[in-house]
DNA sequence: CTTACGGCCTGGGTGC
DNA sequence: TGCACCCAGGCCGTAA
């Protein structure tokens, strides 16, 4: 489900609620998608959460240990598909698939909720930390136009797959994917190499201009996902392409197409999105 | 360095 | 009502 936008405002709204909470207590259901269960069990009751960022897609709690003799440690929240991350009273009624529970000092509740349990949930050291978050590409909305085309111009990949990637840039899911190749008129199956500066110059903008667009509308809900306050999005009503299969192109008319790229769903316009040259046959 | 593919899970929608 | 099938904001491991 959440791609950079969504995780962007989930961390807004926890960032306005758990720095300086303690965590009193956690509980936990099914622990097939958390490391290492029994040191969370362990290590957070009585630990004090620092901070709240995100790294691409990832959720990052700094924790400060109760043992004042241990060394603060990170919780990386990925949501997978369907993880939501909500910060509640513990009255509200708990949603099916919600697998853990940590009990604030302020009387509250941070719950995990995650039908598919595609998403992750680490405690990293500091060294960990870094390896992990190493791995990934700049940040779409930190980058320079200058770093984002030299990323991508040797790549023989498809653009599509690039953007996709984590290890070329961080945070770009399938939806804004899509948005940004329809906006800026480029076909997801174009070789990234094969691109001219002036069309990676043309991505990045709407790169910048949909994620940052979609912030500002707090994400896109399609089903599942909701802000830390339990409340959808509206980017969803703002897209162009994504899903709109057969419908008519917002700018010329032609029937929206949908083709797999990478294993995903990538919805165009044929006409707006011209395909890359086909190759002559020999 | 690539791509393709299957797998991880559950639920919702569709068509027979 | 049941059932088979397809689809879903992500990512990992394997094989080629």
């Amino acid at each position: 489900m959440p791609e950079l936008p969504e995780v962007e405002t989930i961390v807004r709204g926890l960032r306005a609620t758990l720095p300086g909470r303690r965590i009193l207590q956690v509980h936990l259901g099914k622990t097939d998608f958390i490391d290492e269960p029994a040191a969370l069990e362990a290590s957070l009751p009585g630990s004090k959460i620092v901070s709240v960022k995100r790294h691409g897609k990832f959720i990052v709690l700094d924790i400060e240990p109760s043992n004042e003799m241990a060394q603060n440690f990170s919780l990386l929240v990925h949501l997978g598909m369907t993880g939501r991350l909500v910060v509640c009273s513990p009255n509200v009624p708990i949603a099916p698939h919600t697998h853990v529970f940590f009990e604030l000092d302020d009387g509250r509740e941070l719950r995990y909720t995650d039908p598919r349990r595609f998403g992750s949930i680490q405690m990293l050291q500091e060294s960990a930390r870094a390896d992990l978050l190493g791995k990934l590409g700049a940040d779409p909305l930190e980058t320079t136009v200058a770093n984002f085309i030299a990323v991508l111009r040797n790549r023989r990949a498809r653009i599509k797959a690039l953007l996709l990637d984590q290890r070329v840039l961080r945070g770009m899911g399938n939806i804004y994917t899509d948005e940004s190749l329809w906006r800026a008129r480029i076909h997801p199956t174009r070789i990234g190499a094969e691109l001219q500066d002036a069309e990676l110059r043309r991505l990045f903008r709407v790169v910048q201009l949909v994620l940052n667009e979609a912030i500002r509308l707090g994400g896109s809900s399609i089903s599942d996902y909701v802000n830390s306050e339990g409340k959808p999005g509206e980017y969803q009503f703002r897209h162009r392409v994504y899903q709109r299969e057969g419908k008519s192109c917002y700018r010329c008319g032609a029937s929206i197409r949908r083709v797999i790229v990478a294993g995903r769903s990538s919805y165009f316009c044929p006409r707006c999105q011209r395909g890359p040259r086909k190759k002559a046959p020999q």
